[in-house]
DNA sequence: TTGCGTGCAAAGGTTTTGCATGGCA
DNA sequence: TGCCATGCAAAACCTTTGCACGCAA
């Protein structure tokens, strides 16, 4: 789709650096900032946010908006991986994003295509809730979850 | 969990009759500004999100962060309909939302948790694409899809 | 009358933009 | 050298908050 988008500025390598460092889980521009800065590396806010929204334009970073959070966040997504083949489960306390391979969810899809005329997104589509390790945490720190 | 949440104040009645007219889709605070404004009826921002925040936590109101929107989107929640049972379809050109009653999607939560040990939340999960209609408008006004 | 709801304006935070400068190709 | 990327500051937005006043109960 394109190739060379861009120049290969330090700062960019920087950014791309600390994505794939933490492909695990999601990122803020904030977080980004305040890394490099503490690095010895800082660069401005301004060039983070380029650089991020070419890398979303190009593919190798997704952007989401997750509820509990103000700010946008961003995650490296594998290349070698076919994110458009399968769904992700991220978990709302940890942040973790696991890349589910499921051929359940592929039929899924393509029920829900032919049978409610409607195509899923797998690049946007995210499946919000709670992963095992944070559902343990859970019944042992707050044995009812009630609002207030 | 409420019963008498507040007064019933007229801007209350404003905004809450905007939200069922529009239940289909979701809506913006400078949506529900701008048709209050129009119709003779203005009332303050600061209200309709201490309002609309007030309807998120009655559970009448739904709120999203949409990515192609830079504010938060709200719509309405049927009382009758247990939304917390299925799934939503949301259309990223139209932005209608669909109510999926699918006993294969409801399997599919059940396998993710007894499988993969990932419980999924209904009510923050929502399913991103596109519905029938805009794919067949899409085909005839667009016959293919590029950047540039 | 009491106290919550409202409106206005100001503050807070996130993201975008303009412009001069610096660095990649 | 030409053009894109960067950095700084200012602007643009969205959302929240403080305070005096109005209105529901």
């Amino acid at each position: 789709m394109n190739g060379s988008n861009g120049y290969k500025t330090k700062q960019r390598d920087l950014i791309l650096n600390y994505m794939t460092s933490h492909r695990e889980s999601h990122v803020t521009v904030n977080g980004i900032s305040d890394h490099l800065a503490s690095h010895g590396t800082p660069i401005g806010t301004a060039t983070i946010y380029r650089q991020l929204e070419k890398l979303v334009e190009q593919g190798v970073v997704r952007k989401y908006t997750v509820d509990s959070s103000t700010c946008a966040c961003f995650q490296y997504v594998e290349p070698d991986m076919k994110c458009h083949e399968h769904f992700h489960l991220k978990c709302e306390r940890c942040g973790k994003l696991i890349h589910l391979e499921c051929d359940f969810v592929r039929e899924l899809a393509s029920h829900v295509q032919s049978e409610h005329g409607f195509a899923i997104d797998p690049l946007r589509t995210v499946f919000y809730g709670v992963c095992r390790d944070c559902a343990d945490l859970n019944e042992k720190n707050y044995p009812e979850e009630d609002n207030e």
